[in-house]
RNA sequence: GCGGGAGUAGCUCAAUUUGGUUAGAGCGCUUCCCUGUCACGGAAGAGGUUGCGGGUUCAAGUCCCGUCUCUCGCGCCA
């Protein structure tokens, strides 16, 4: 017999049917069993009758999250028994025969309020529960809308690598990989070179990637193996083109998370995003004066950060803002500055809910400037010739951001820690073990 | 790395400001009862070296020191 997914049982009525799945709750009756069944479309009550002797014998052993394939007719359930709670509470599966396709001791309750710790520690089970497959579901929408958005402005993606010959950043701590005999190599930071390097190629790129950073610091935002979504555009005025298409691609992203998971929000409890018509745009230094903070700090801190959301969601509706010009000598080489209001640059960072996802802005197309720039903070310039290479052979004006996956997850859904809006996370004290086959100790 | 908080049953947590009998609860688990449950219900039961090491005391989950782990905050950043 075919399988049938259990959302498809309405259109089965009065039909026997093969259907497999997990047992999500056993309710004993004693001379009656019913279940919670559930497979990657639903979730439908069975229930094994006196008549059933051999499916009794067992039901009678089955236990939360034991696999089982059941036989079973499709039944309208009599009015009294309807239950307008739960899915298909108006039928249920009257099973004549239980296979036991896998059985199963979990370590609690699926689903139960577990602490941070003891969630990472079960994942292979917890990412089973109803809120972590939303969260993931709702994570693979966002990437999967960013690439959307992108291809519709003609953007073309591009696979970035990981191993890199160095810390493209400066800042950033990198990983070092032990393997070239005579050069050093380290896992990549961010694919900003590279990006650089195919704006030269595509005029418009864009990356969904891996970034490592070894950052020795333990926080509710950070992780030491995270995703980004790059973009890189040519032939831009300045930065602001930059911020519209992230703007664009934001707005996108958001409308298609609620188009197709408005529901599970609800159940989450979650607020959708505030989205004015004109995401809020703050120097620096404004934003500074707003919150009553010294302008001569080159950086806002993330309380201030927390503060600037209160901001613009009374002055303008919005979740984001937009925060630009920051001081020249904390940015990369590659950050331009403004002409017009120097020593600083034409550079953003854009706050969702008081969290810094993104950042980005127009970078250094000038050849000759760049190698300057390169000196300024102390590098020398031979040591890129490979990267300066994509400016000496013509290069036009060009900017780009970087939009952390797991953040924007995390602040979507209002998780407090970016760990939960991450399958396996990695930090400073954690990395999956008990994998290899050939561990002695 | 620095600073707060925490570590008690499989999970989530209690254990009276001021140390005091055999460390409790809910959920889960095991066995039994139950023909309409849907977080089923009922009865009984198992389960603890209170993170680890040392100290103070007649007496330590509780106080002190050390150590490990987790968690939150901070520098940095996606």
């Amino acid at each position: 017999m075919e399988r049938t997914l259990i959302g498809d049982l309405k259109s089965k009525a009065g039909e026997r049917v093969l259907v497999q799945g997990s047992v999500s709750v056993r309710r004993d009756q004693g001379k009656m069993v019913f279940f919670d069944l559930r497979d990657r479309s639903g979730m439908a009550q069975g229930v094994v009758l006196p008549s059933e002797d051999l499916a009794m014998v067992v039901a009678k052993e089955l236990r939360p999250e034991f696999v089982v394939a059941m036989e079973a007719t499709v039944t309208e359930r009599p009015p009294k028994n309807v239950n307008p709670d739960v899915q298909n509470g108006d039928l249920e599966l009257h099973i004549h025969a239980i296979e036991i396709l896998s059985k199963a001791e979990i370590p609690f309750e699926l689903g139960s309020e577990v602490n941070l710790d003891t969630h990472l520690d079960h994942l292979p089970f917890t990412l089973r529960s109803e809120k972590s497959k939303n969260i993931f579901k709702i994570q693979a929408t966002i990437a999967e809308a960013f690439r959307e958005a992108m291809r519709g402005e003609g953007f073309v993606e591009f696979q970035s690598p990981s191993l890199v010959g160095g810390d493209a950043e400066g800042g950033a701590a990198a990983f070092k990989v032990d393997y070239y005999y005579d050069q050093k190599a380290f896992l990549a930071t961010s694919p900003q070179l590279y990006k650089q390097m195919m704006a030269g190629v595509f005029e418009r790129v864009f990356t969904v990637c891996k970034i490592f950073r070894g950052e020795k610091h333990a926080t509710t935002r950070h992780l030491s193996e995270a995703v980004c979504m790059d973009f890189e555009m040519a032939f831009i005025k300045d930065h602001h083109d930059v911020m519209d298409m992230l703007e664009h691609t934001i707005k996108h992203i958001v409308a298609k998370v609620i188009e197709e998971h408005g529901d599970v929000l609800q159940k989450m409890g979650v607020e959708a995003p505030l989205i004015p018509a004109k995401f809020p745009v703050l120097k620096l230094r404004e934003a500074q004066k707003i919150l009553g903070v010294s302008e001569s700090e080159p950086d806002l801190e993330p309380e201030h950060e927390r503060a600037l959301w209160e901001w613009a969601k009374k002055e303008h509706d919005s979740d984001f803002v937009f925060v630009t010009h920051f001081p020249i000598s904390k940015r990369p080489f590659y950050t331009y500055e403004d002409e017009e209001d120097r020593g600083y640059t034409k550079y953003f960072d854009l706050l969702f809910r008081g969290l810094e996802i993104n950042s980005g802005g127009q970078r250094v197309h000038d050849y000759t400037e760049l190698v300057e720039r390169i000196k300024q903070k102390g590098l020398d310039p031979s040591k890129f010739a490979f990267y300066l290479e994509t400016f000496k052979v013509g290069m036009p004006p060009h900017g780009g951001c970087s939009t952390g996956l797991e953040r924007m997850t995390a602040r979507m859904l209002n998780l407090p820690n970016v760990k939960e809006a991450t399958l396996f996370p990695r930090d400073l004290n954690r990395i999956d073990t008990l994998l290899s086959t050939d561990e002695k100790k």
